[in-house]
DNA sequence: GAGATGACGGGCT
DNA sequence: AAGCCCGCCATCT
């Protein structure tokens, strides 16, 4: 099967596709994509969104919730701005600005992601 | 094609 | 408990 797309922009495609209100860790993406451990190549694909975006790149986190991780200085946008948009989006966050990411995770079937990379 | 890079993750101190 | 270190992997030079 002629896979056109690059790894990048099934993330791209795969982050659009995430819920409102929902988030996925960095690694559980990259395992959808079939490189489980291609956490890093993740951050890596969002890390060229423009600021200004309409990719909902918040919905992106850590996978102890939103800890640290967001702190490069080449990113457009802040670890502060993550977190409130996603309480915008309806994410309790405890004190200590962490959420139980089991609660919030989107997971969507191999079939479901597979409609999303391969629309026809 | 080798070396560098980076929004990760897990393990060890 | 917070940080440091190292392995991973897709891209870029």
């Amino acid at each position: 099967m002629s896979d056109e797309l690059h790894f990048y922009d099934k993330v791209i495609i795969l982050t659009r596709a995430i819920p409102e209100g929902k988030v996925i860790s960095y690694g559980f993406l990259a395992e959808l994509l079939g490189a489980p451990r291609a956490a890093r190549a993740v951050g890596y694909a969002l890390r060229t969104l423009p600021y200004g975006s309409d990719v909902p790149w918040q919905r992106v986190v850590g996978k102890r919730g939103v800890m640290g991780k967001i702190s490069i200085r080449s990113f457009a946008y802040s670890r502060d701005e993550q977190i409130a948009r996603l309480k915008e989006e309806g994410i309790q966050f405890d004190e200590n600005d962490e959420f139980p990411l089991p609660d919030y995770l989107w997971q969507p079937t191999p079939e479901e992601v597979q409609a999303i990379l391969n629309p026809r």
